[in-house]
RNA sequence: GCCUCAGUAGCUCAGCCGGUUAGAGCACUUGACUGUUAAUCAAGGGGUCCUAGGUUCGAAUCCUAGCUGGGGCGCCA
């Protein structure tokens, strides 16, 4: 095998590494390759024998749908080694491809070899039939061989690749915003301490333990946002956006909350908060169109086998236009609901889950709620001419509640100074923050969309767990 | 953190108002089958009934505690 390997047998990336054969360059081009000796390899999806022949349906990743392999015993010197190939395996299939237009799938491999390249063992714990998702996230290392998550997977990659294509045709610069922070001044949740401190033996001076023998010479964490650093970005940039893992430290247990999860943070300069509310619904709707389009295959199964009517769904979304209700006119309307609410809608708060899946219905649609009180929103919102509300927005959306939530940024030196002070945010610490509105302020806004909520709604998968590779959540770090 | 449901074969589950040898389908093994599509048919192997205590002549079944997982709420994205 290994000799093999190194005679470049598997691939021949030497000779046509763009060149190699895969299911997925089959599908596309299996018309023109009628009668053509190929070579493929992949995993055994399912496999039906009979005594003189069998079925081999083979998975390479490259391609949703499997290649039906058909082989024969006149045709396969080791036929009875191949008869007994197990779901899970490796093999390199070559073969003739034929053309089957009376039968369910358009193309076959009439197999001329077959050799196992790694077998499966007998106790494989994915078989050809439903398992359920708590099974198979404790089997995450193996549940990106199935056909949900084979599909979630590559969605998750393709809206990757979305989301990067948006901004960079509109000029916008990607920052990678730090993950190691020693600031804990915006207050978005808990945060997880990084440290190099020998927690069995910590220095410490009088009661309290000294940072300043730590790593950094101060206390540090793994960060909840990178707004703040991508607001010095888009002073100088104008338009910038962060792409990148984030961490919250609470022991939220929820289908909603994961410890660690990517999220997207825009920032624009020289805007307010209409031209924030524009680009995130340009962007949501241009997102969901790329991925509609590159996995078709994968939408349809979704929309099959996960969420009945989630093409639907997501067509209304891209046709539709975006509401947009001020927190007031929220209230209004959930006051005038005739539904007992669990929670008394009320102009000085937050809106309930309850409350946001009240309002998506009642619109049918998206809707961006602006203009919340003050103090439910953080020290940088900026604040309106009322004196009690900021120009904040969160974008509400049927079925999975709010995925997105930014504001205009306050710019003014002072009022942001007082609100910090109000808020008892460290106004020392965050100094170089302040710095921006001293040196060429502008009016800017950005916003935050949740990454692995955004691809939930996308695919309709119901947990955010299984929608990130390897799910990190209180009490939970395997893999 | 609070409320709630569950844990029986590799998987999905039945059995649970106590009763002696714990079942089914799928998977696996062996065999049959000349075109299967989660193939079909026959036979076979496979169990810490989550763990620890308790009640009882007897516990998968009843009680207590714990662990693990699901769902809902809260915190948030």
């Amino acid at each position: 095998m290994f000799a093999l390997k190194r005679k470049g047998v598997f691939y021949g990336y030497r000779e046509a590494s763009l060149m190699k054969m895969t299911v997925k360059r089959l599908y596309e081009t299996y018309e023109t390759q009628t009668d053509k000796k190929i070579t493929l390899f992949g995993w055994v999806r399912n496999h039906r024998s009979q005594k003189a022949f069998g079925f081999i349906n083979l998975n390479d990743g490259t391609f949703f749908e499997t290649i039906q392999v058909v082989y024969e015993a006149d045709h396969l010197e080791n036929f009875e080694e191949i008869r007994k190939t197990r779901i899970g395996a490796s093999l390199r299939v070559e073969g003739v491809v034929e053309a089957t237009p009376n039968r369910p799938q358009p193309f076959e491999i009439k197999a001329r070899s077959i050799e196992i390249v790694g077998d499966s063992e007998e106790d494989y714990p994915i078989q050809p039939k439903r398992h359920s998702r708590e099974f198979l996230r404790e089997h995450a290392h193996l549940r990106s061989r199935t056909n949900l998550f084979t599909a979630v997977f590559r969605i998750r990659s393709l809206l990757t690749h979305a989301i990067h294509t948006f901004f960079q045709d509109r000029d916008f610069i990607h920052l990678a915003s730090p993950i190691i922070t020693a600031s804990d001044a915006e207050g978005a949740g808990e945060m997880f301490q990084v440290t190099t401190l020998d927690l069995e033996n910590t220095p410490k001076s009088e009661k309290a333990v000294d940072y300043s023998k730590d790593f950094f010479g101060r206390k540090a964490n793994l960060t909840v946002s990178g707004q703040l650093q991508a607001e010095a970005f888009a002073q100088a940039f104008r338009d910038v956006y962060t792409f990148g893992p984030t961490f919250r430290a609470e022991k939220s247990h929820t289908a909603t909350h994961a410890s660690e999860f990517w999220m997207i943070e825009p920032e624009i300069a020289f805007a307010d908060l209409e031209d924030d509310m524009d680009l995130a619904e340009e962007m949501v709707k241009e997102i969901i169109g790329y991925v509609m389009k590159h996995a078709e295959k994968e939408m349809a199964f979704l929309n099959k086998f996960v969420e009945k009517g989630l093409l639907d769904k997501l067509q209304n979304v891209m046709q539709s236009k975006f509401a947009r209700i001020t927190h007031r006119e929220a209230i209004d309307i959930l006051k005038q609901a005739k539904v007992a609410f669990e929670n008394e809608p009320s102009y000085d708060r937050d809106l309930a889950t309850e409350h946001e899946k009240h309002l998506a219905k009642h619109f049918d649609a998206p809707v961006f709620v602006t203009d919340w009180p003050k103090h439910i929103k953080a020290f940088y919102m900026r604040l309106n001419d009322d004196k009690e509300t900021v120009a904040a927005m969160d974008l509400i959306v049927p079925k999975s509640g709010e995925i997105i939530g930014g504001s205009q940024r306050e710019e003014r030196y002072d009022v942001l100074l007082k609100r910090m002070e109000e808020m008892n945010v460290d106004s020392e610490e965050l100094k170089w923050y302040l710095d921006l509105r001293k040196y060429g302020t502008t009016p800017h806004a950005g916003f935050g969309l949740g990454f692995d909520r955004m691809l939930m709604y996308i695919t309709g998968v119901a947990n955010i767990r299984d929608v990130i590779p390897f799910p990190r959540t209180p009490k939970n770090c395997e893999f």
